[in-house]
DNA sequence: ACAATGGTCC
DNA sequence: ACTCGGACCATTGTA
């Protein structure tokens, strides 16, 4: 048993007695059982919608090149750098360099967006030429005969945590204009609902449990909106006078926090000044001192031992860390913050998938061998675990015990570690992953 | 075939 | 002078 694990069960955690190992070995046949349910995708609405925005890049494209005087490839970064910052002599003042000329990046586009119409027809093009070329157009061609679309889960991140590839269905839209639409096309089969589950801010409660961070733990035991109280922390208010952009700032300082703040991150994530966010990082770490310490022990452990590890054990190995290059040295920093608990909330997942696998099995399945219902009042088909999204799980269940399964869902993903502070999922029922 | 750039997700 | 953690994939443009 590691160290971190040892600890955490002095501190009245439940941990399982379990490795990493054993967890990888036991979470595979249910990577390879999801792979084979795949997901059904509604292909019609797919296809209305490739129609819709195919038509309106058109139109986008026109404009564009109406306002640039002349034709040229959107999608060329180069050749878009070229007509907005040498013919239209955009202002190039804060914006980002890449090797040869200024940046398109949207985050640097939408400095100047108010400079010139056709930057915001640029950020429209973008976006709509994304959906179509990533998702539109490749996903209706590899569904199979039930037009179900199949990943294939892989395990070989250097955090533990697990990717999706051929088709990656872990990077489906979710925000934006048309994330909705797309979302509610991967649906349910008939007489089948999907349930979608996932825990409410999972890596900042491992962190608050790793760091043992007193404040944190107190806010999430009192079920406080985490960004709201951080909010008040940094900015020194009340919780009732906290504004949405105060909130919106803290968020991203909750966020930096896991991924080993810095003002210059902060700063460019935010869009605000580099001052103005070490004063946000500096003000957080005073109050919260027990995140201070992890970030300084993480470190310190890196360097005595070479790596850092997760609650069940995942070794990072940081070898970069005594790098006499800088940005190199201080890179290997932040993931020495980072995958402990980016690992620990992977293996949290996994465990629920584990544990709900096997409740799915043996209460709600029915037996191969027959197609009849059993005694646990179920139809004629399985309940089962489609999709894991890192901290987020999609499973297909009949519509009549939906009710039912949703519940199980939410409490063996919620039992299965016991940590410092409640692990909370949030569940929902619905005929597509939209709801 | 491959690097660079950019963008989607958690 | 210059970066925030972890993935996958599309397009452009060069080799």
């Amino acid at each position: 048993m590691n160290e971190i694990l040892e600890k955490a069960n002095k501190l009245g955690m439940k941990i399982p007695a379990i490795t990493s190992e054993e967890i990888d070995e036991a979470v595979k046949p249910v990577l390879r059982e999801m792979e084979k349910n795949g997901i059904k995708l509604d292909v019609k609405v797919f296809g209305k919608l490739e129609k819709n925005l195919a038509s309106e890049l058109d139109k986008l494209v026109r404009s564009i090149h109406t306002l640039a005087g002349r034709d040229f490839n959107v999608a060329s970064p180069s050749q878009l750098a070229d007509v907005l910052f040498d013919e239209l002599k955009l202002p190039t003042n804060n914006l980002k360099k890449t090797k040869d000329g200024f940046s398109t990046a949207a985050s640097e586009l939408k400095k100047i967006e108010d400079q010139h119409k056709i930057i915001s027809l640029i950020l429209e093009y973008r976006e709509i030429a994304k959906l179509i070329s990533t998702y539109l157009k490749p996903l209706p061609l590899l569904v199979d005969e039930n037009s179900r679309l199949h990943t294939t889960y892989g395990m070989e991140t250097s955090t533990g945590r697990l990717n999706s590839s051929e088709p990656n269905l872990q990077n489906i839209p979710i925000r934006g204009k048309y994330g909705e639409k797309i979302r509610s096309a991967f649906v349910a089969d008939k007489g089948m609902k999907l349930i979608s589950a996932d825990y409410s801010q999972i890596e900042l409660r491992v962190v608050a449990c790793l760091a043992q961070d007193r404040a944190m733990i107190e806010s999430f035991k009192n079920g406080d909106d985490i960004h709201t109280q951080t909010a008040a922390e940094i900015f020194g208010i009340s919780l009732s006078k906290v504004t949405s952009d105060q909130r919106r700032k803290a968020k991203a300082v909750n966020f930096g926090i896991v991924y080993g703040q810095t003002p210059y991150g902060l700063s460019q994530s935010l869009a605000i000044p580099i001052d103005e966010a070490a004063l946000y990082i500096k003000n957080y770490f005073d109050i919260h001192t027990g995140i201070k310490n992890y970030v300084n022990k993480m470190i310190t452990m890196g360097h005595d031992k070479g790596y850092v590890e997760t609650l069940f054990g995942t070794r990072r190995y940081l070898p970069n860390l005594k790098s006499h290059i800088r940005y190199i040295a201080e890179a290997e920093e932040r993931i020495a913050i980072n995958s402990p608990v980016q690992g620990t909330a992977a293996e949290i997942l996994k465990l629920a998938m584990i544990e709900l696998d096997k409740r799915l099995s043996t209460e709600y399945r029915v037996p191969s061998t027959k197609g009849a219902a059993t005694s646990s009042g179920l139809g004629t088909r399985d309940s089962q675990l489609l999709l894991t999204v890192h901290d987020e799980l999609v499973v297909e269940a009949p519509a009549k015990h939906a009710d039912e399964i949703a519940k199980l869902v939410k409490e063996v993903m919620e039992s299965v570690v016991t940590l410092c502070v409640p692990i909370e999922a949030n569940v929902s029922i619905g005929d597509n992953w939209n709801k």
